[in-house]
DNA sequence: TCAAAAGTGTTATCCTTACACCCATGT
DNA sequence: ACATGGGTGTAAGGATAACACTTTTGA
């Protein structure tokens, strides 16, 4: 309990290290997969990493060649079945989002993947994926009503309704990982069932569950975006506003209200005019921007707020 | 890189378990401590654990006494010079925020203790507290001129000025670890230094980092509080809305505004009148309330949005 | 009667959303 | 000319913040 306690005991345990690293280009948000896409890379802890982060810094620059300029940890895992050999060592998985751009070599054993191709259902942008309405809808109305208690139906299908927008309710676009629990936990996911009956129906899957540890990244970053300049990261220096959009509908999965979406921006004072035109852009040329310097050091969220009472 | 990799590194590692355990009573929040103060519960991952959240929840069963209904991971910390003894055994620190109520006993060893007396400068609900003035500005001032290099001084004056609020700027409830850190660095805090020149005057220092813990923890249910009706977990089935705003305020350390918070309360659908009234409330008899069983399902949040484009 | 807390009304302001429209370029 | 994307104006609606005020109890 106090200090001296815990030193006692030392399983044997093994630390690993799994990173989403998340890049956009023109319009497709991406990860650094291994094996060939079935996987995320993975590193173990080593005694030479002064910290979590630097040790994930220092192998995903060696593994990958990318040096992401924002990381922060996700999530870490330690379920006593993540084992793969006999005897008995406990893993546990410690996971990292990282931000990075697609520029610059990748090691062959590694690759860029879109990430909609393991999460096919989120990405709404031009439509609304056909297999929302083909095959996700009804078989999370067969796993509502696979429940004889009528609460217990009740209360799944009312997490049905939020997690997927149904009986009029809007989409939320952050609920990433609910959707996915979801999925699995209705037996519509590979990972969840006997390798067998894989199905890709439902995007590809991934080893373990890394795929749901993209589920992760990605719902941290949709909802980190919206209160915290973190695009920055995925932007080349000079960029147009129709590019900074659709950097953030990639990552959003939606389109976004382009005259508003222009306003918010820069009502946000995120951005300043080069002065520059860019020509290419098969209408009008547009006005080039680059990220104001003052933001990159803020950070600072503004967010929700409660009603404070004045001093 | 691929799975068969990192089975076959397995250093000598132990994990910890560190929680931050909640209450808030008659505008008190409140964590539970051991070492008659001096740190956070914490304990071992053993080997019957099935999950971190499992492993969790049994020894805080065991220890404290108490079942939390609402847990959430914090952040896992590995510093290398975490250790005490003088072989060197990695230490992993996994910490979690709990919600629960102050009832019912806890063991001997264990005690609740005031989290302001912890981060005093954290506490501004009556009045700012005299100590932001009297030591933090000036230390955080002396702090901030002690860099040559002009730009990083600049960079230096707005990081303070936006943890602290200064420059004409809103104090930010939420930046509870980021104000934490700032004194750390600054040298403000015992924790940085030698043992010996222990000053009380920022509030009684923890064992080790948990502190800083304690910190994560309180921003954590700050910023949640906001979008996430968690402080349920934290009330008594029937209240007053008055009870209610008190312990928002407990939490968020600042004074909400009356009518507003009623109004907003009520908006959001969050609680049903019980129809009973309470009379001991030195004024005017009060409705009681109690929380809507559909809102706790829920758990949908709403937070921030971008502009979507309809369809 | 007065203090203290409960509770209601109302307004000014800001932000979000949506719609309409003009501008500048390439084909 | 017209398609394509860039860019501006503005008005409706809702949420927030601030202020003023009434109601109901106990001392």
């Amino acid at each position: 309990m106090t200090k001296g306690h815990t030193d006692s005991i030392s399983q044997s345990v093994s630390v690993e290290l799994i990173a989403v690293l998340v890049a956009v280009t023109n319009g497709q948000p991406k990860v650094i997969t291994v094996s060939s896409g079935d996987a995320l890379p993975a590193g173990p802890l080593e005694e030479s990493h002064k910290s979590l982060q630097a040790g994930l810094r220092a192998w995903v620059a060696d593994q990958t060649g990318r040096r992401p300029g924002f990381v922060e940890q996700l999530y870490t895992f330690a379920d006593r079945d993540r084992g793969h050999s006999e005897k008995y060592t406990r893993q546990i998985s410690i996971s990292y989002l990282g931000l990075t751009g697609e520029d610059g070599p990748l090691l062959a054993s590694t690759s860029w993947r879109g990430w909609y191709g393991y999460l096919p259902w989120e990405d709404r942008r031009d439509t609304v994926p056909a297999l929302l309405k083909d095959i996700v809808e009804p078989g999370v109305q067969r796993w509502v009503i696979a429940t004889k208690d009528a609460s217990a139906r009740q209360a799944r299908r009312e997490r049905a309704a939020i997690a997927f927008g149904l009986d009029g309710r809007n989409w939320n676009e952050d609920l990433v990982l609910q959707r996915y629990e979801l999925l699995f936990e209705a037996g519509l996911l590979p990972e969840a069932g006997p390798a067998g009956r894989r199905s890709l129906r439902l995007g590809s899957p991934m080893e373990a569950d890394h795929r749901r540890i993209l589920a992760t990244g990605i719902a941290r970053l949709r909802a980190k975006i919206k209160y915290n300049p973190v695009v920055f990261e995925l932007m080349p220096p000079i960029f147009t506003l129709q590019q900074l959009q659709q950097c953030v509908e990639a990552i959003a999965g939606a389109n976004l209200h382009t005259p508003n979406f222009r306003r918010l921006i820069e009502q946000q004072q995120l951005v300043e005019a080069t002065g520059a035109m860019v020509a290419d852009t098969g209408g009008r040329p547009a006005r080039a921007y680059r990220f104001r310097a003052e933001v990159k050091e803020e950070r600072a969220a503004v967010g929700a707020r409660l009603p404070i009472a004045r001093a």
